[in-house]
RNA sequence: GCGGAUGUGGUGAAAUUGGUAUACACGCCAGACUUAGGAUCUGGUGCCUCACGGCGUGAAGGUUCAAGUCCUUUCAUCCGCACCA
């Protein structure tokens, strides 16, 4: 048969789509799996990263398919964003247009690679009923304190004209566009997701065994729990009267309450309120003054790697034990957004305390002992015992951290606290093409929610893009409303919502999409839930799958849905690479999907990229191996002229079989065995591919026509996920499409009356023998002897191992 | 600095419980068929050596009859977080 890719892709999407094939059943008792690919933004064309993306998903869920599971492999698109908005702004589109003009075009991209994905529940997250149920969500967690509003000092990308959260910057820089982020103090809606810190961090236990550790041990590091000691530092009486007694003192986090006694100093951030008044107020001298400004004005980044600067504020504080007065400095290290923005240092014990007391020449007070503490050389961190403590003097350091805690709370000073690095997740965004937030603002009422029956809120067709400033807020009719309230007239909130939130909950929409009345039903979401297979890119470690964590748990308590964790396994693949580095349009090493797909098929694309390397490494894309997939595909399309037609497994008799043709078979179920495996959990295709290429290879070295007849039913079998077209092919010409189910072992092409014994001499392989199953042991080893004379002459046998199957191992002297 | 991962031929990579290291493929070499080959088929291909043989999984030790696999130390690369008190 002549192998014509084209035709033969063409007509199979066509059969798939005209019947239906992939739509999951409604039937709730059958087992089922839900496999899921992180949903595409809608940017314009696909690239290798989706392809290999949905390529794995499709090879999963159609293996699940065929193996008799109830399967949702959904497709959907991240459609509000950026993007759409700059190509507004560049070739004057509407970003609505742009963005559904797209859908479309990469609808049918992704068809063309004939993905099985379920078309009835396709949906856009920018779609009306999308927005409507996202508005409802936030108008609930709102009414349940989860939701807030302040203001705060945020992140701000110039260059998108919007704010950031915390998990988008990267590297002091925007995620995006990699403009330097500044600092700004505006108001914003936040979500509290730090009230769900421990039980993220917690759960990350029972992903364990489902998501790579990598993954969790960012999740950790970015929750960052750490426990401490929190307390009231009080100002002496003369700093009081300097501050006007506006303040009494200002409060600290330490990890180590150990080293208490050995405090010879304390900080506040330059952005500390104490800080803000001396300098309003004109408490300092000028060039104090100006040094602070200056200090504030440098970037986190750039604070972070320049040398560390302090100046004296002129204010004491008193040691919360001995009330020896203590000097309060501002330097450029100590963080506002932690901990209070406040220190209390401890140079002996803390190594940048202690460059910043040696630059300043503030005491060491070493309170901790131990042999190998140098400290004219640096701040000794490690273990040992308290001395210069008074009452503490001798403790163990790991002891003395509880006794100190329980000092002050006993004393009333302060109290044991978890602190936490991950902070409120500010969703305001200053953008157009974005979810509204459903608020409204009234002068009487203050903020108000807008009415779940008038939701949802949409965006205004008729808005002029210009890149400066809001739409929304420009556009006066949109803007202007009644009090959900009280009905007069007030103002609708225009910042819209980050897109992460949208992606927090797509995956539950899939599960009851077509709803209008409801985001999605609550036993639909019961059967569905969670994904047993979620695959993306490792980029959404944090992000995204931290939101949608939060955002599960979120919906939980709001009654929505019963579970806590959304994905259950998952896989995050590696990226595609040319050349060494990312494909990308500036280094001009992109490979065009469609170009792959035009000159060589689907198939072979998608066998390439799962054979080239296993899913969670980087692939590297060689033009010549893709070639050897090509040729692959035809060997197999070609030798299927040895095969007769059937359309059940064809019976054969083992033991009558010739050697070559029982190696044929135990290679064919060898790949079935390796199927298995892989989507059991390992999900290296390479290696089924592999096993599938040396059973060809196997079937080729001889001429039983039922052996090659079995063989093309299960290895037509086990490709299907992996290259589907051809395998449909093939199979409906041969099979009539009856081998794409469940196919089990047979274990007796496993089995030999004879087996194959390697013998090693010392560890050393020497020579190799066929024997009976049936001989004794100690024949095996006299035979083995035999064969090795050569090896043991002159030498003495000391040690004689047999390993029953495998082989045998003399030590000799 | 903290945390995570990975080191195997010319290349991408295989290798149950420790049991033939380099499967499968790419590349390269040779041959067959052919008007032709960037088609197809066959054979070869870790390194050193004419050979016998020896050496080989980043490096060094250790455990073991036997180590890519287990233990200790170490080096390199990649990724994430990073002045988190």
């Amino acid at each position: 048969m002549e192998y014509n890719p084209l035709t033969i892709e063409k007509k199979w999407q066509k059969t798939w789509s005209d019947e239906e094939l992939f739509e999951p059943s409604t039937d709730k008792s059958k087992p089922k799996k839900y496999i899921l690919s992180m949903f595409p933004y809608p940017s314009g064309k696909i690239h290798m990263g989706h392809v290999r993306n949905y390529t794995i998903s499709d090879a999963i869920a159609r293996h699940y398919r065929n193996s008799g599971f109830n399967v949702l492999h959904p497709i959907g698109w991240d459609s509000f964003g950026m993007p759409a908005e700059n190509a507004a702004i560049k070739h004057s589109l509407h970003p609505k247009s742009w963005t559904y003009e797209n859908i479309d075009y990469m609808r049918a991209e992704l068809n063309s690679l004939g993905l099985s994905f379920s078309k009835k529940r396709e949906f856009a997250t920018s779609d009306n009923l999308y927005t409507k149920f996202e508005q409802e969500f936030v108008i609930k967690m709102y009414e349940k304190g989860l939701l807030y509003k302040k203001n705060q000092i945020v992140n701000w990308c110039e260059n998108c004209h919007t704010v950031l959260a915390n998990e988008q910057v990267v590297e002091g820089c925007c995620w995006r566009c990699e403009n330097e982020i500044e600092h700004k103090n505006m108001p914003g809606f936040y979500i509290k997701i730090t009230k769900y810190a421990q039980e993220l961090l917690n759960n990350l236990k029972t992903l364990e065994d489902g998501w790579p550790k990598q993954v969790l041990t960012m999740q950790e590091n970015w929750i960052g729990r750490s426990e401490g000691l929190e307390f009231s530092l009080s100002f002496a009486s003369e700093s009081k009267e300097r501050v006007d007694n506006k303040f009494d003192g200002f409060t600290v986090f330490t990890t180590r309450p150990d080293t208490i006694y050995g405090v010879s100093y304390t900080a506040l951030a330059p952005e500390h309120e104490i800080v803000d008044y001396l300098i309003e107020h004109n408490l300092l001298n000028q060039h104090k003054i100006d040094a602070i400004k200056k200090m504030k004005s440098i970037s986190d980044r750039d604070r972070a790697t320049c040398e560390k600067e302090g100046i004296y504020l002129e204010l004491d504080v008193l040691h919360p034990i001995n009330g020896e007065k203590i000097e309060v400095w501002v330097a450029n290290f100590v963080l506002i957004g932690y901990g209070g923005g406040a220190v209390m240092a401890v140079p002996s014990h803390d190594q940048r305390d202690y460059e910043f007391a040696k630059k300043y020449r503030l005491p060491l007070i070493e309170v901790i002992y131990s042999e190998d503490s140098k400290l004219d050389e640096c701040a000794y961190t490690g273990d040992g015992l308290l001395i210069n403590s008074d009452t503490f003097n001798g403790l163990d350091n790991e002891e003395a951290k509880t006794k100190v805690i329980d000092y002050f709370q006993k004393n009333h000073l302060g109290k044991k606290v978890v602190n936490y690095k991950l902070r409120d997740w500010g969703i305001s965004r200053q953008r157009y093409w974005g979810s509204p937030l459903p608020f409204v603002h009234c002068p009487s009422c203050g903020l108000v929610p807008e009415k779940i029956e008038n939701l949802p809120i949409t965006l205004p067709f008729d808005v002029e893009i210009t890149g400066e400033g809001n739409p929304l807020d420009s556009h006066k009719s949109w803007k202007s409303c009644s009090c959900p309230k009280c009905g007069e007239d007030a103002i609708r909130e225009t910042d819209t919502m980050d897109t992460f939130v949208q992606s927090s909950w797509y995956f539950l929409r899939y599960c009851t999409p077509n709803s209008t009345t409801s985001a999605f039903d609550r036993e639909d979401v019961k059967y569905w839930m969670g994904v047993d297979h979620y695959i993306g890119g490792i980029e959404h470690a944090i992000l995204h799958l931290l939101y949608a964590r939060f955002f599960t748990k979120a919906l939980r308590d709001l009654g929505y849905v019963d579970i806590n964790e959304p994905f259950i396994n998952l896989l995050t693949q590696g990226m595609v690479l040319k050349d060494g580095s990312k494909m990308s349009k500036s280094k001009g090493n992109v490979v065009a999907p469609d170009e792959i797909i035009k000159k060589y098929g689907a198939d072979t694309a998608r066998l390439f990229i799962l054979f080239a390397a296993p899913p969670v490494k980087e692939l590297e894309w060689n033009d010549s191996a893709i070639e050897g997939a090509f040729k692959f595909i035809k060997k197999l399309t070609n030798r299927a002229s040895n095969v007769q037609k059937q359309t059940s497994l064809v019976k054969i008799s083992h033991d009558t079989l010739e050697k070559n043709e029982k190696l044929a078979r135990a290679k064919v179920y060898q790949a079935l065995k390796k199927s298995n495996e892989v989507y059991g959990g390992s999900f290296a295709f390479n290696t089924v591919i592999a096993a599938c290429m040396e059973a060809l290879n196997a079937l080729s070295d001889q001429k039983n026509i039922d052996v090659w007849s079995e063989g093309y039913f299960v290895l037509l079998n086990v490709l299907e996920p992996i290259i589907p077209h051809i395998c449909w092919e093939l199979s409906s010409e041969l099979f009539e499409l009856e081998n794409f189910k469940k196919i089990e072992i047979i274990k007796e092409v496993f089995e030999d009356d004879q087996m194959l014994l390697i013998i090693t001499i010392n560890g050393k392989k020497r020579e190799e023998i066929e024997v009976s199953k049936e001989l004794s042991k100690e024949d095996i080893l006299s035979q083995a002897k035999e064969v090795c004379e050569k090896w043991l002459e002159g030498k003495e046998i000391i040690k004689e191992i047999y390993v029953d199957n495998k082989l045998v191992n003399f030590v000799a002297k």
